[in-house]
DNA sequence: CGCGAGCTTGAACATTATCAAGGCAAGTGG
DNA sequence: CCACTTGCCTTGATAATGTTCAAGCTCGCG
């Protein structure tokens, strides 16, 4: 089994472009072809990937790590739109036009991604498909989620946005423990804040609230055990 | 001068598809053979054109009137996430995998429709591939736009979000007035509010202020003259 | 062991939501 | 043509909520 030199011992026989999904459709062969037109870079976590106004000339997958794609307000806070991990893709929506990057994308670990060129990915659209539907679909789901997020931001209280967050990494990050699921968190409490639009100390206060009501549990400032799972369910929907 | 049943004098020769983005790059024989497979809907204000969890089996073209697509919370409030207006399509996410709606649709006006179905839609997907890249780009714009309304929603002062508001619909629906930009509003005030993800009374109390400061002048409850661009332009970025 | 980044907590302050009352304008029916 | 109704908007007072500023803590790491 060859190990493509960007990829650690996860990578499935060289192959990291088979973990993205726009590519599911192709076979194995196609799968190398595309192998051979990647070229690999390695970010140390801080790292800026991409800067807000750059017009980057390739798709970036992330192979190992994660990154946060964020704004900043006029009055300089910090907004954060997506956190990307092992599997994702971004950067997409600057191949087609001559657009310019819409936030900035910064390593939050040490991350391994790989890179397609603009050229070649646009060789690919038209050779394949399938991809662009693909793309379609993935573009349908990321709306979606943005929907769904606009919607939090608008309608819910922040005790609910915050309950909201806690399950959605719950699913996404968390893994079962004996007391109950344990939340490797993507970001940190800056981070989290800055994700929900709200300031840090407030998110400290009503973890700690969490915490006196016995729905979580905090590890460390990385990690936390959630205990009570139907009752964040709860409040992340009916209470206001 | 042929006219389609759906359209009003604006019409242009019966080919209402040509107002859309998406099939841009067709010539005219190939609209004339897409209008064939078009049926047309006309819709009351206020009716209901897709309700949430509905599998639409179509994609739906404005001709003429506007919908508001929205979302309700938990709670029971309001959360508008889009204003689709003439030359606007939704629905186009449903087409592929077999999803239900995500919001419902309903028509701020009396609104006129052009209506594909799902299968003749994929037929012209895999006969035209333009469209598809096409549909990519205008997904990728209102990704751009979602992700503007993210930051907006996290970071921004109420003042500053109504002050941007202000500015886009001005851009949108303003025509120039002798003291200044006259705004059509596609919503009411209570609509603002819910895209603003506020209380009703507080964007009264927010025009009010604006109106003291002469930046703006109401004129009724569905215009306002804007008067100071420039300082609302000051509002919407720089204070918090 | 000591340092520093990131986190927590407290208190005062600012902002917005909520509740309640009233106004304005368009449309309706006598 | 006027009184009435209805829908939507405005304004005021009060309560709830989050922010900000300031101080101190804790954990991980050299």
């Amino acid at each position: 089994m060859k190990e493509c030199s960007c990829c650690s011992t996860a990578c499935d026989g060289g192959i990291c472009v088979k973990k993205v999904s726009i590519f599911s459709s192709l076979d194995h062969q196609e799968l190398v072809k595309i192998q051979s037109l990647i070229k690999h870079h390695e970010y140390q976590k801080g790292e800026t990937i991409i800067r807000e106004g750059d017009k980057p000339d390739c798709v970036f997958i992330i192979n190992e790590g994660s990154v946060k794609a964020y704004k900043y307000s006029p009055d300089g806070r910090e907004q954060i739109l997506y956190v990307f991990a092992a599997g994702d893709f971004f950067g997409e929506q600057y191949l087609m036009g001559n657009k310019k990057a819409a936030y900035h994308v910064e390593a939050l670990e040490a991350t391994k991604s790989c890179m397609l060129t603009k050229s070649d990915f646009r060789k690919l659209l038209t050779l394949y498909p399938d991809i662009a539907i693909k793309i379609i679909e993935t573009l349908d789901d990321r709306l979606a989620h943005m929907e769904q997020s606009l919607q939090s931001m608008g309608v819910r209280s922040v005790d609910a946005r915050i309950a909201a967050l806690l399950l959605h990494y719950a699913d996404v990050y968390g893994s079962i423990d004996k007391d109950g699921i344990l939340i490797r968190l993507p970001l940190s409490r800056e981070g989290m804040a800055n994700y929900l639009g709200i300031a840090r100390e407030t998110i400290s206060r009503k973890l700690s609230l969490l915490e006196n009501d016995n729905l979580i549990r905090t590890v460390s400032n990385k990690s936390i055990l959630l205990l009570d799972r139907k009752a964040l369910v709860e409040l992340s929907g009916v209470n206001g």
